[in-house]
DNA sequence: CACCAGGCAAGTA
DNA sequence: TACTTGCATGGT
């Protein structure tokens, strides 16, 4: 029999065979890897790299600066990466949190356990899981798997979860059959985020991609099987 | 022109 | 609890 676990290290050996390493996440430390993950909620990356240039070119790109900053300032020069209102708050409440708890020393939240450091990130107001995972893996380098909507639309799509899976059971189908690992946790949802913006914008399927072969009906057969 | 992008919280019934 | 809506720019 063949279980979940050997398909999923069968979906990253295709995918990672396919697109190669994705050398996430971009960014030259971890507070900018932090700032963008807030910023790139519901937006294209592009629009999130126009509002971190603008943050750069003040100057003032750091915890401090920034938290420093009066909220319609930075609002303005987060523009192009949308929500740039709502954005600014979320910025805030992050950074706030961070100053109030670690004196708005970033290596002191991110010395926290896994666990800990996840909880904090998500008690800020603006911070989800999704977000919050980002921070732990890309930023923090710690062993979370992030799940987003296309890791959602590629499980469904080949039949491997319900389709009222929560956020919680997707990322608990990845952590319990994986090993963990930051580098492959890294990787995996970067190829993941490739492949679902290269063939599953529209059509349910297409025969270029890479999981093509993978029919629902298999994997709903073995759904029960376990490594 | 419509559609969507590396979400989340608040409002409604 | 289970949907729906607001937030917004910029690329295709």
């Amino acid at each position: 029999m063949t279980g979940t676990g050997e398909y999923l290290r069968e979906m990253y050996r295709l995918l990672y065979e396919r697109f190669g390493p994705q050398h996430w996440w971009p960014g030259d430390s971890p507070f900018e890897i932090m700032v963008g993950a807030v910023l790139t909620q519901n937006t294209n990356w592009a629009n999130v790299e126009k509002a971190i240039a603008n943050l750069k070119s003040t100057g003032k790109f750091s915890l401090r600066g920034i938290y420093d900053m009066p909220q319609e300032v930075l609002a303005g020069l987060i523009r192009p990466a949308g929500y740039y209102n709502i954005k600014a708050k979320r910025l805030r409440n992050l950074l706030e949190m961070i100053v109030r708890d670690y004196g708005g020393d970033l290596k002191g939240l991110f010395d926290e356990s896994t666990a800990t450091l996840r909880e904090k990130l998500l008690k800020v107001k603006g911070i989800g899981p999704e977000t919050a995972d980002s921070i732990v893996l890309y930023a923090a380098q710690k062993p979370v798997f992030v799940v987003d909507a296309y890791t959602y639309r590629i499980l469904s799509r080949h039949g491997m979860i319900l389709d009222n899976a929560t956020y919680e059971e997707l990322q608990g189908l990845f952590m319990d059959r994986l090993p963990e690992d930051v580098q492959m946790y890294n990787e995996f949802h970067a190829l993941i985020v490739r492949a679902g913006k290269t063939f599953c914008r529209k059509r349910p399927s297409c025969p270029e991609c890479p999981l093509a072969w993978w029919g629902p009906s298999r994997y709903a057969q073995e759904e029960d099987s376990r490594d």
